[in-house]
DNA sequence: CGCGACTGAACCGGTTTCGGACCAATTCCC
DNA sequence: GGGAATTGGTCCGAAACCGGTTCAGTCGCG
């Protein structure tokens, strides 16, 4: 990890140099967990006389850490760490995965795709469309192996998710993608992927891609919502 | 490497030869990231020093390099690394948030929102909204204090997207928020929460809440894009 | 000698850091 | 309940430090 780049990025105003030391000292502890989240990390006091630098300075450092949400100050009380290192997947219930199910995820896949293939048909490069295709040729390829089946729409979905040059949605979509490979939904899918369906969905993906290479933007969403709708259909008959 | 070629690179006109050895010198070490980007520099005295030259001399070099934009000087505060070793290149598996714009991230909570508003009407319990009530109670509650009254937002966004008893879309929502913790757009926010704005989304929230209350979903899911509008409009206003 | 490069020093105005005092909120303990 | 201790919030002035500027002096070389 680039310090410099933290810190540029935590930082965002001009700030001094001690400050900037001490910024970066409270938040590699904070990251490494030396100040666990939601603990309360020493008085302001005590930081000072610990790195050595004034209270002054100190406090400085914290108006930053507060003012990015890495920490919470209560008059009287104290300062404590807010930030998450990991971003909370498993929570106070179960993983994510056990709760979600086939339907909440074709819910949010609902949700996210339609736009997801949008901003992607707008925004993907020539590379990125040549780099979808090749996707395409090994999706075509498949015969029978549904292992190797999945892995390729997963690929495909992924290059998709990508192409938005979203990142934030991208990992929103992954975040999906990994709750349905960790779900008992995948085996289910399985079962269903008879090579006569597997023919059905390179069909399918042919078509998609096609529309996004020629920029066909409501061609793609269309058919995305589209494809959405029979995999609905699919989830209820066979529920 | 060559040195000559630096040099005549980095020079452009005439300079003294002692200058020449000091410009490579340190040019050498900022390029060995000796000296990081974006760090301060020693002092011009302290350089002065340890290369044993006059003062004057290492300011002609700094003159230099910082016409080169390979460093920056702020009179009191110090001269600091400007230079990128490697161009950054966009790295795709990057901190999400380092990498997620605040358009990215209103992107992705437009795509969201209205979904998680709709889902969150029709799935919440009456426990669910009187637990609503009290977050709404303690945005209202908020006169000037920007901090308090951001994090409590994020906990009117958390119980929405709780409420719509869809771990796998409560998950990608939280993402967003962490996201936007961690990004520069909360400093970029703060700075337009004047206690007027605050009154202002007091309102919005507080109509919101009755929307969804009443179970009225078309509302609710109408106010939410409408406040999606209003923050679109609040970003290329002062983006 | 003259000229340009370099030196050393002083001074300026700005920024940063420091040390401390005082307040208000919270917590602790009797 | 109440006082003491602790914590963050605020303010201030002094001191240290920084780069910006100027200038008289020194050195080396043509």
């Amino acid at each position: 990890m680039t310090d410099a780049l933290t810190s540029q990025i935590l930082t965002g105003h001009s700030v001094g140099a001690t400050v900037q030391v001490v910024i970066d000292a409270l938040f590699a502890r904070i990251k490494s967990e030396e100040y666990p989240a939601d603990t309360r990390l020493p008085s302001e006091r005590t930081l000072a006389s610990d790195l050595g630098v004034s209270r002054n300075t100190v406090r400085e450092a914290l108006d930053v850490l507060e003012s990015r949400n890495i920490i919470r100050r209560r008059a009287g009380s104290g300062s404590f760490v807010t930030y998450r290192s990991e971003p909370e997947i498993p929570r106070g219930d179960r993983s994510v995965a056990e709760n979600t199910s086939p339907l909440d995820h074709l819910v949010v896949r609902g949700i996210l795709e339609p736009e997801m293939v949008r901003l992607a048909v707008i925004n993907m490069t020539p590379r990125d469309l040549e780099d979808l295709g090749e996707t395409l040729t090994r999706i075509e390829a498949v015969r029978t192996d549904a292992v190797e089946f999945v892995a390729c729409e997963e690929e495909l979905y992924r290059k998709i998710a990508k192409g938005t040059r979203n990142p934030l949605l991208a990992s929103c979509y992954e975040l999906a993608i990994q709750v349905c490979q960790q779900s008992f939904r995948t085996a289910l899918m399985r079962r269903h992927l008879t090579p006569r369906r597997i023919q059905d969905y390179q069909q399918r993906y042919n078509t998609l891609f096609n529309a996004i290479a020629s920029r066909d933007v409501e061609s793609a969403v269309e058919f995305i919502k589209l494809h959405l709708v029979e995999e609905q259909k699919l989830l209820l008959q066979e529920g």
